[in-house]
DNA sequence: GTAAAATGTCAAGTTCACTTGAGGTCAAGC
DNA sequence: GCTTGACCTCAAGTGAACTTGACATTTTAC
């Protein structure tokens, strides 16, 4: 049951129905991130839910996730079936986490180009964003300041 | 006045003030993002307001700005001395307007990762983030909802 | 004046996320 | 049954942003 040959996809279809290429889904094959059967004749046969695998890489992407880390919140879901509803909220869940931090991040930066705008240092003689130098090289080697409000 | 040998840094102190790799430095000259002059014996010495526009550069790369587009908006700028006032205002904006686009793109990803988790999606069945398959299969080839999500 | 540290150039290597190409096989329609 | 389109593998290429290495020269310090 529910084995029928129309229940899986060539990876054109797959293709077509993601918006993934084909060379994508084999690196993405090759990466473990998706699987697939293949046919007597060596072709790839995906199952139906790998399309929603391949929904959650995309998801993923536009978060700006690295593919290296959906592998490791991949290595904690079944490759074999549908991720469950509990799968799925905790997914979002971290990538809720980690869409928050993105934007902190960007808003402190705006916090700091604003201010940099509306304050007195339109001179740029006392910039937080620009002052990168002499004062600053007493703290020794290595990135600092700027690393040091992104770490903030 | 305001030549003495003093007032020239070595890609070395340059690079403890800025935390910024020699080989990156070599890196951005080369690509035209910041200048040097040479000793008698070919070494570089950079003027004091170098540091500026390198601060600049880690600026933008923290506000994911590719080093090309740096490059576009430094044509504008004087590579000889230290930019204006106005130079940098005008950056500030610039750079705002892009880090709100950012905000707001994440913001949009922030409400639909939400809705699938706050709506009845959460059986995947409906969701918008996971619909990647079947009926839009009929929209044509092409990468599409998540896309299109972006794009709106 | 010489040894050590700093610097120079240039080519090649690195990581990420893929794409492209070559050369060959498989499956579907007529 | 055969042509055409879809698919296969594997190696190499792409671009961004650098880093590493090899080897030569310079500058600084003692």
């Amino acid at each position: 049951m529910s084995k029928d040959p129309e229940d899986r996809l060539t990876v054109g279809e797959v293709s077509r129905r993601t918006g993934v290429a084909i060379s994508a889904l084999h690196y993405y094959e090759s990466l473990g991130l998706i699987a697939s059967e293949r046919t007597t004749g060596n072709q790839r046969r995906y199952p139906r839910y790998m399309l929603r695998r391949i929904s959650l890489i995309l998801v993923a992407k536009r978060l700006g996730i690295s593919l290296t880390e959906v592998q490791h919140v991949f290595d904690t879901l079944p490759l074999d079936k549908l991720p469950t509803a509990h799968d799925w909220r905790r997914l979002s869940r971290l990538w809720h986490t980690q869409l928050e931090a993105k934007k902190r991040e960007i808003e402190q930066l705006e916090r700091e180009l604003m201010g940099c705008i509306g304050c007195g240092c339109l001179s740029m003689k006392s910039c937080r964003l620009l002052n990168v130098d002499d004062e600053l090289a007493e703290l020794g080697p290595g990135p600092r300041r700027l690393d040091a409000a992104q770490a903030a």
